[in-house]
DNA sequence: TTGACGCTCGACCGATCGGTCGGTAGGGTG
DNA sequence: CACCCTACCGACCGATCGGTCGAGCGTCAA
């Protein structure tokens, strides 16, 4: 009937990407793929050359898109602090907006020794790891700059970004437990809502210079 | 010759739990527990009834050590901020002493539904669900506690959980990107030394009621 | 000696995995 | 028309997976 609203390349990439997030690497069966991108099997070996490109491509695709998701905040004018928070909210933003995000990234922190051996070294894996450490580069100037300038406090960098990965990825990706423990949806309004102003309230209480003021809100 | 040290359940267990937080559950072959073991793979199966029944298990034992583990620090003396304090410093040891448990636990949370379906009705799966009910319940009460006697700041007993577990085990978990932020092995002395410190930190400047000491050291 | 039991093993099985192969339909282009 | 190229497919392959089976072994009690 109609042109299909999405190439099958960008077809077979987002279900990689749903499935990848839910089950893993090696808990995939491309058939499954195959089957929800409305294809054969044999037709994924057209368009990529393998489950490891498959795979790296998706990781690609979603480190690409938090990137450029996240470049404006440190861009923006401002305090480190205004800007860190545009960040996490950029952050928040982009887990919520793509649920299988947080799934991806946190398994992918993780699952690199079940990828099969040399995987690292595929150009698809390179252009990952680039946009990863792009990423994280640009938290760590801005997080570097704040303690240099003296808007936060004299904190880790590293530790600092675990602690606000761990926030934020970590929560979007912890699923039934998190659920569980909400006692709604992780990505409820509410829930969303809620984490943010967590967050908000450890980084100006926690990380930000001491104030008096114990917390109240500027606006 | 000697008498082994270890019984061959148990070190079916340790080698499991190696490979289940290394590679995950679909990512493990039971002939490399088998080998790592010492044992042929069918006499796996004389132990533990199945690849679930053992993942279940080897999650049950781990989840049951960290709640015996944790225990101490709620029922210690002392108002509320010190017993969370020594929680996470409880919580650090374990992941410390125990490394594979960071990894096994975050790909736990992310991880049921590559299991094979029904499999959260085994009993050894809901041993071990109740050994996490356990653990996160009485963190939760302690963290309840605080707000209500005024020792901690009106926060979301939910979110604060999902904040310090996101602190902790997600950074004992994070593997080679953590090791790259750090700039050394996120299990060396002085990283886990940083980490507890850093933490700790966040929890007095962040989470605690207001303090006119920025955060200098008492001892 | 006998028998039962705990523990181990090699050989094997069906299912499923990632990946290959030869071929085909359709749309340019000369 | 011939020629090619992209996209797709069904059939198939070798490897590997979790799991089964029957037998061998030592130990201990009767």
């Amino acid at each position: 009937m109609s042109q299909p609203l999405q190439s099958s390349r960008d077809k077979i990439l987002d279900v990689g990407e749903a499935l990848f997030a839910r089950r893993g690497y090696a808990g995939v069966d491309l058939r499954e793929v195959a089957e929800q991108a409305g294809l054969s099997k044999s037709s994924l070996f057209h368009h990529f050359a393998g489950k490891v490109q498959l795979y790296c491509e998706v990781l690609h695709r979603t480190l690409e898109r938090m990137q450029t998701h996240l470049q404006p905040a440190l861009d923006a004018a401002g305090d480190v602090p205004t800007r860190l928070d545009r960040w996490v909210d950029a952050l928040i933003d982009g887990l919520v907006e793509h649920p299988p995000t947080a799934r991806l990234l946190l398994r992918a922190m993780v699952e690199d020794e079940s990828l099969p051996p040399g995987a690292e070294l595929l150009p698809e894996a390179k252009a990952a790891e680039q946009a990863l450490a792009s990423t994280l580069g640009g938290i760590a100037s801005l997080i570097r700059a704040g303690v240099a300038c003296g808007e936060l406090r004299p904190v880790s960098v590293a530790h600092t970004i675990q602690t606000l990965v761990g926030a934020t990825v970590y929560h979007f990706a912890s699923g039934e437990i998190g659920d569980g423990l909400l006692g709604r949806p992780l990505l409820s309004a509410e829930a969303v809502r809620a984490r943010r102003e967590e967050i908000k309230q450890l980084l100006h209480g926690g990380l930000y210079p001491a104030r008096t003021a114990p917390l109240g809100g500027t606006s």
